[in-house]
DNA sequence: TTACCTCTTGTTATATTATAACATATCATG
DNA sequence: CATGATATGTTATAATATAACAAGAGGTAA
């Protein structure tokens, strides 16, 4: 299995150059075939979600693209921080205020993601059974469900193992 | 049916008098049964989330306290926001920076909130079937879930029936 | 090519959300 | 009624996020 596809890579162990390089590459291609402009600012804060596989607050990539010689103000890090979530390419982790690259770029999904307090792995997982109960949900009450947010809070395998 | 059990009463027509009275009573019973004190700022902020079906933020709750009587710097909100929020008597909307007063105060519940984008109503609806859909998940994961947050964006019975 | 338009970047300034730290007051209880 | 724990109020500040505008880069069509 291919480490881009491969879901809840956080939790598992993992050719993580081969995982950065791909979401990137692909990242590229779907910006290309999109017609979206991915400039360097906005690639390198992609790389920098990508470094690991935990989600960083919009300070901590700013101070990073400012080491990287781009701009150190705010608006330079939530900019491209937004263009990422708008075209895909990354979420909001509202739980964290912060945010964590999109593992499956320009496939459909309803995604979960699975945050380990411990470490702050998080984990992104195809979630279409909850995505279905709530579309079940939704009709009943006659409500139009647009987004979705489902984050699960807890401890992830490694921590465990760390813990026992 | 009673309507502080009626899910999602956010989105049904209902006598809302009854509705805020019940739940702040079943609270006042809780409270006292659990030996936690319901003080007065806290009650109050709870009146307060039960007053309109939907979330405040802090500094919105803090303008009422302040008109009641009450302190009217930050902390005597989030303080009782989050007396609130840790007994299961109010939860918070992440994807708001807002708080909702919990509408199964007690009871066991893994609630999903679906937000109306157009009015701002949130109803709370228990979703089992999503929390066990995540339980399957993460127990295959390896990963140990201690909380879960899911909320659902869109747009709510009445606005769509405004809208057509 | 220039002229023009759009999008992007960078900056300053400020808004919004949230917490730390400490003094005073209240409450249960021994 | 003394005491220790809990709660409230205050000042100050931290952390997160956006508005508004000037300057630059990139496309496109005369």
């Amino acid at each position: 299995m291919h480490s881009a596809s491969n879901p809840a890579a956080a939790f598992r162990s993992h050719d993580h150059e081969d995982c950065l390089g791909s979401v990137l590459n692909r990242a590229d291609t779907l910006s290309r075939e999109a017609g979206i402009r991915m400039t360097p600012v906005r690639r390198r804060t992609l790389e920098i979600l990508l470094e690991e596989h935990r989600a960083l607050g919009a300070y901590e990539v700013l101070e990073r693209l400012a080491k990287h010689g781009f701009g150190s103000q705010p608006p330079v890090a939530y900019r491209a921080l937004e263009f990422l979530v708008e075209h895909g390419f990354a979420h909001k982790i509202r739980r964290l205020n912060a945010f964590a690259a999109c593992m499956q770029p320009g496939e459909a999904h309803a995604p979960a993601f699975f945050i380990c307090d411990a470490c702050g792995a998080v984990a992104e997982v195809p979630e279409e059974d909850v995505r279905d109960a709530l579309e079940v949900a939704a009709d009943r009450l006659g409500f139009r469900m647009s987004r979705v947010n489902v984050e699960v809070l807890g401890t992830c395998p490694a921590c465990i193992a760390e813990a026992a």
